[in-house]
DNA sequence: AGGAATGGATATACCGGCTA
DNA sequence: TAGCCGGTATATCCATTCCT
C-alpha cells in the first residue's frame, strides 16, 4: 500500500506549493481520460492531496507513518517528514505554529466543540490543529494517557463486574434506566434522597464496569484512539450541554463548554450519580475510574442538533471516515464533472460546504479544472478548519457562514486576483424538504459572489435552528413530525421555509419568483399521497404515545420505584454480609476440627507404637531398661 | 439488537437558453 | 452557432430513526 506521498509522487518535506505542483501532475496524468488513467487512481491521488494540504491532517498523519515505522522497525521503512523533520520544514512549521497559535489560543482555552465536531473528509478538526500544534496542551496529554490506562482499568473492572451476583446487577441496571428517563434535576433530588452512599457508588463502578469491560458493546466507543469513554473532555462537553438544557447552573462560562478549571471536572464526574450536597466525599479519584456521566445524562443533553443546523455534521468518532467516498456521474472522478458537447469534452470543478455548493466555470483544459479544484479544495479546508486563518480570533464560535465568508476572503488573497478571476465561481444553496416536495430540491439562484448569498443562508440557518428549538430534533421535517412537532407547527415552518425561498427567486426578478412558486406547488401537489401517509403514522405513534404515558401514569412515581430498588440492593447487601460471615464462621470452625482430626491421629499413632514396643518386649522377656539399653 | 426506512448532504449529468 | 452558464434531476452516501 502506498503512502499519501507516495501516491502524490511528493517528497515527504515537500511544501504546500510543492504538493499542489505534485497533485497537477498528477491528476492530469491519471485522470480516466488520459492514457492509463483510472478513476480509482485519480481519487487516491485527489484524497492523498486533500489530507496533506491540510496542515493538521498531514501532521496527524506522519505521526501515523512514524508510529508505524517504530512498531516494524526502522530499516526499509519510509519515514515521513514527522520522523526526520529536516531543519527546513521544522522552522516553517514553528512559524506556522506561532502565527497560529495567537488565533488558535483563544478557541483552544475555550475547548472548541464546534470545530472538534466538523465532520471533515480527511480526519481534519480544529481539536486535532491546537493539539498538533500546541504540544503541551492538556487535551493532548490527557488523550495520549487514555489507552496506557485502558488495560488495567478493563481487569479491575471485569473483576468489580465479577464480585456482583446477577440479581444486584438486575437492580444496578434497572436503576440506571430509571435515572435517564428522569431529568437533571428529578436526578439529583432522587439520586440524594434515595440512594445510598454505597449504591451510589456501586452504581458508579457499574456504569464504568459495564461500559470498559465490554468492548464490543454498542454503546462503547470504537474508535482505537479513546477504546473508553474515559475522556474528560468529551465528558465536560456532555456535561456543560446537559447542565445548559436543564436549566442548572453551567459548568462553564463558555458556549463551548470546555473550561480549564479542575472543579469542573470533579463535578461532571460527580454530578450523574452523586449528588454534590453528600457530605461524604465519595472516593472516586485515585484508582477509581472516571466516571462517564454520559450513561445516566438524558439522552437530549447532547445537543448535536445546533451544530447540525449550521450545517456542520457531527462526527461521533464511531465509524471511519471513508477515504476515498465514491465517485459519482459519468466522468467518475469526484469534484471534477465532465460534459461532451459539440464533440469536445468540458470539464467542471465543484464543491459542496453544508448546503452551499460551489462551481467553477466549465473549461476545455483538463489542467485549468484541476486548478480550478485545488482552489476550491482550500476553501473547503479553510472553511471547515478555519483556525489557520488570519484574524479568525473564536473562530470556533462562529458558524458555517461567517467561516466560509472568511475563508472566501482569505482564498481571493492567496490565489491572487488572476486566478481567482479565472475560477468564475458561482454559489448556491440546495435545500430539500421530503416532507413537501419529495425528493426534488429547492436551490437558490446562482450568484456570483459569495456576499450576495450569505444574508440568505443565514436567514435559511435561523429557521433551521428555530425548527430544533421546536423539538423536531433537527433531523428533517418527517422526523420532526413523526416525534415532538405537530402537523401545524410544521406547517407553519413550511410557510415560513417558502416565503425566505421565494423572496430570494423574487430578489432576481418577479418572473422567475412565480416560476418557482409554480415548480414548488406542483412538487407539494405531487407529494401530497407521502404526505398522508406520514400523517396517518404520525396519528397512530400519538395514540401509542398518549398510551405508554397513561401505562406510565399508573405506575409508581419513579422516586417510589428507586425507592423500592433501594431498599432491595440493601437487603441484598446485607444478606450477602450475612453470608459471607456464615461463611467466614464455617472456614473457621473447619480448621478448628482439622487441627484436632490431626492431633487425634497423632495421638493414635502414638499409642500404636507403645502397644508394638511393649509385645516386642515381652515377647523376648526383656525389662523396659534392658530394651532402653539397646536403643530402641 | 439489528435490519429497514428515512431524509439531508453531496456530487454530477443533462438540458435549455443566452451571448459573442 | 459554438461556447458557456444556470437550472434541474438524480444517484449515492451516510447518520439517524423506526420497527420488528
Amino acid at each position: 500500500m502506498p503512502t499519501l506521498y507516495e501516491a502524490l509522487c511528493a517528497d515527504s518535506e515537500a511544501s504546500l506549493a510543492d504538493l499542489k505542483a505534485c497533485f497537477k501532475r498528477r491528476a492530469l496524468s491519471v485522470h480516466p481520460d488520459k492514457q492509463g488513467g483510472s478513476k480509482e487512481a485519480f481519487q487516491l491521488v485527489y484524497a492523498a492531496f486533500e489530507r496533506l494540504s491540510d496542515p493538521a491532517a498531514r501532521a496527524k498523519y506522519d505521526q501515523t507513518l512514524q508510529d508505524r515505522s517504530t512498531a516494524l522497525g526502522s530499516s526499509g521503512v519510509h519515514l515521513p517528514s514527522a520522523t526526520r523533520r529536516p531543519k527546513r520544514r521544522k522552522r516553517q512549521q514553528q512559524q506556522e505554529n506561532h502565527k497560529s497559535s495567537r488565533v488558535t489560543r483563544s478557541s483552544t482555552s475555550s475547548g472548541g466543540i464546534g470545530n472538534g465536531n466538523i465532520s471533515n473528509k480527511s480526519n481534519t478538526s480544529a481539536t486535532d490543529i491546537s493539539s498538533n500544534n500546541n504540544q503541551t496542551s492538556n487535551s493532548s496529554s490527557r488523550h495520549s494517557q487514555v489507552p496506557s490506562n485502558t488495560q488495567s482499568l478493563r481487569e479491575k473492572n471485569s473483576l468489580q463486574m465479577q464480585a456482583w451476583n446477577k440479581e444486584e446487577i438486575r437492580i444496578l441496571c434497572r436503576i440506571q434506566r430509571l435515572l435517564k428517563q428522569l431529568t437533571r434535576t428529578e436526578r439529583q433530588q432522587i439520586v440524594s434522597a434515595v440512594l445510598s452512599q454505597e449504591l451510589r457508588v456501586a452504581l458508579a463502578d457499574w456504569v464504568t464496569a459495564s461500559r470498559s469491560a465490554q468492548p464490543g458493546d454498542s454503546g462503547a466507543n470504537k474508535n482505537p484512539d479513546h477504546p473508553i469513554r474515559s475522556d474528560v473532555t468529551v465528558s465536560k462537553r456532555l456535561c456543560t450541554r446537559g447542565s445548559t438544557e436543564d436549566g442548572v447552573a453551567s459548568c462553564s462560562s463558555g458556549s463551548s463548554g470546555i473550561s480549564d478549571d479542575e472543579d469542573l471536572e470533579q463535578e461532571c464526574e460527580l454530578f450523574a450519580v452523586c449528588d454534590s450536597t453528600c457530605d461524604v466525599d465519595l472516593d472516586l479519584g485515585g484508582d477509581t475510574p472516571v466516571l462517564d456521566p454520559m450513561v445516566l445524562c438524558d439522552d437530549a443533553c447532547v445537543d448535536d442538533q445546533q451544530f447540525k443546523a449550521e450545517g456542520r455534521s457531527i462526527d461521533h468518532g464511531s465509524k471511519e471516515q471513508d477515504p476515498m467516498p465514491a465517485s459519482r456521474g459519468a466522468s467518475e472522478v469526484k469534484n471534477i464533472s465532465c460534459q461532451q458537447i459539440g464533440g469536445r469534452l468540458y470539464y467542471r470543478a465543484s464543491m459542496s460546504l453544508g448546503n452551499l455548493n460551489v462551481r467553477a466555470r466549465s473549461c476545455t483544459d483538463l489542467a485549468v479544472a484541476v486548478d480550478h479544484l485545488i482552489l476550491l479544495t482550500a476553501l473547503k479546508r479553510q472553511a471547515l478548519c478555519a483556525d489557520d486563518l488570519p484574524g479568525a480570533s473564536s473562530v470556533a464560535a462562529k458558524t458555517i457562514v461567517e467561516r466560509t465568508q472568511l475563508a472566501y476572503e482569505q482564498l481571493k488573497k492567496d490565489a491572487g486576483p488572476g486566478a481567482f478571476a479565472d475560477l468564475v465561481a458561482t454559489f448556491s444553496l440546495h435545500l430539500k424538504r421530503k416532507y413537501w416536495i419529495g425528493g426534488s430540491s429547492m436551490y437558490t439562484p446562482r450568484c456570483k459572489h459569495l456576499d450576495e448569498l450569505i444574508p440568505t443562508w443565514r436567514r435559511f440557518l435561523d429557521l433551521q435552528r428555530g425548527l430544533i428549538q421546536d423539538g423536531s430534533g433537527g433531523t428533517g421535517y418527517l422526523n420532526g413530525l413523526s416525534r415532538a412537532m405537530s402537523p401545524a407547527k410544521l406547517e407553519e415552518h413550511w410557510k415560513h421555509f417558502k416565503q425566505i425561498y421565494l423572496e430570494t427567486w423574487g430578489a432576481v426578478s418577479e418572473r422567475d419568483r412565480q416560476r418557482q412558486l409554480d415548480r414548488v406547488e406542483v412538487m407539494v401537489a405531487a407529494n401530497a399521497p407521502y404526505r398522508e401517509k406520514m400523517l396517518q403514522n404520525w396519528n397512530l405513534k400519538s395514540m401509542r404515545r398518549e398510551e405508554r404515558s397513561q401505562r406510565r401514569l399508573k405506575r409508581a412515581p419513579p422516586a417510589e420505584q428507586a425507592k423500592l430498588l433501594a431498599i432491595r440492593w440493601a437487603d441484598l447487601r446485607a444478606n450477602r454480609l450475612l453470608r459471607s460471615r456464615a461463611a467466614a464462621a464455617r472456614g473457621l470452625d473447619q480448621r478448628r476440627r482439622q487441627r484436632l482430626r490431626e492431633a487425634q491421629l497423632a495421638k493414635r499413632r502414638a499409642k500404636a507404637e507403645r502397644r508394638e514396643r511393649w509385645q516386642r518386649m515381652t515377647g523376648q522377656g526383656l525389662s523396659m531398661e534392658q530394651l532402653w539399653a539397646r536403643g530402641e
